[in-house]
DNA sequence: TTGACACATTCCCATATGGGAATACGATGG
DNA sequence: CCATCGTATTCCCATATGGGAATGTGTCAA
């Protein structure tokens, strides 16, 4: 099997630089194609590729208005990676070197408390 | 060009499942090849590749140990993770979508303040 | 109807993937 | 020294990618 599909997850399709510059972009509200083509400054077919994806993943939705096609955030499926971050929040912050020195202290305790019984 | 190379980022490189399990297994502390293995139900080989590309995006570092390689979890290349998806968390809490009315409202009395000096 | 505009799609290519199979390699025990 | 254990590496393949170029499609204005 190759790589898995871009399309199969928000972690895939989010993993392209580009298509967080998109989703970023339209952090702002809703915007025409062109407009993300003009902010991104990439040939249009390829935004509308990225697009596509990003419209697979669930990431955005689209609106005919006339001539254009409004893009609009839906950031629901970026949940799952944001939980599966968080977790792993504690582990750079400082805070948390601390934690680590007192959890070391506590099964030393431990230990102590063990030896008098089994060892 | 191809797809980015899932050693370019925390990002790519947490796009495969495995490796995200892996990290998981990892951060119940420092772990053997074998015991994830045994933990993934891989074949060895895979196991060691996913794990060299952790390594080369540093989210795990390696210790020699006789025979054995311990890897242990370096949670820190997750953070740019944390940081971009973070700002996106309010998007999908259901404040928010209380929040995003009061800025309707916001926005029109603006327009009304604006209607006396400009038009 | 025709032309211009806003987008989407298609075809092409170089590239790197995840996995399977087999093999290489360093450390240890006998 | 040799066999074995614990891992890493190599070779192979099918697959899907991001990008470039060109073309298709629907909408509006004249």
């Amino acid at each position: 099997m190759a790589r898995a599909a871009t399309t199969t997850d928000a972690f895939n399709a989010v993993a392209e630089p580009r298509r967080r510059q998109i989703l970023d972009a339209l952090a702002n509200g809703e915007r025409p194609v062109n407009d993300l083509v003009a902010a991104l400054g990439l040939p249009q077919p390829l935004v509308s590729k990225h697009l596509r994806v990003l419209r697979q993943v669930g990431l955005v939705e689209v609106r005919d208005e006339g001539r254009q096609r409004l893009y609009r955030l839906n950031a629901g499926p970026l949940r799952p990676i944001h939980e599966w971050v968080k977790s792993y929040e504690q582990l750079w912050t400082e805070r948390f070197a601390r934690l680590d020195v007192v959890l070391e202290e506590l099964k030393e305790l431990e230990s102590e408390d063990t030896d008098d019984d089994d060892e």
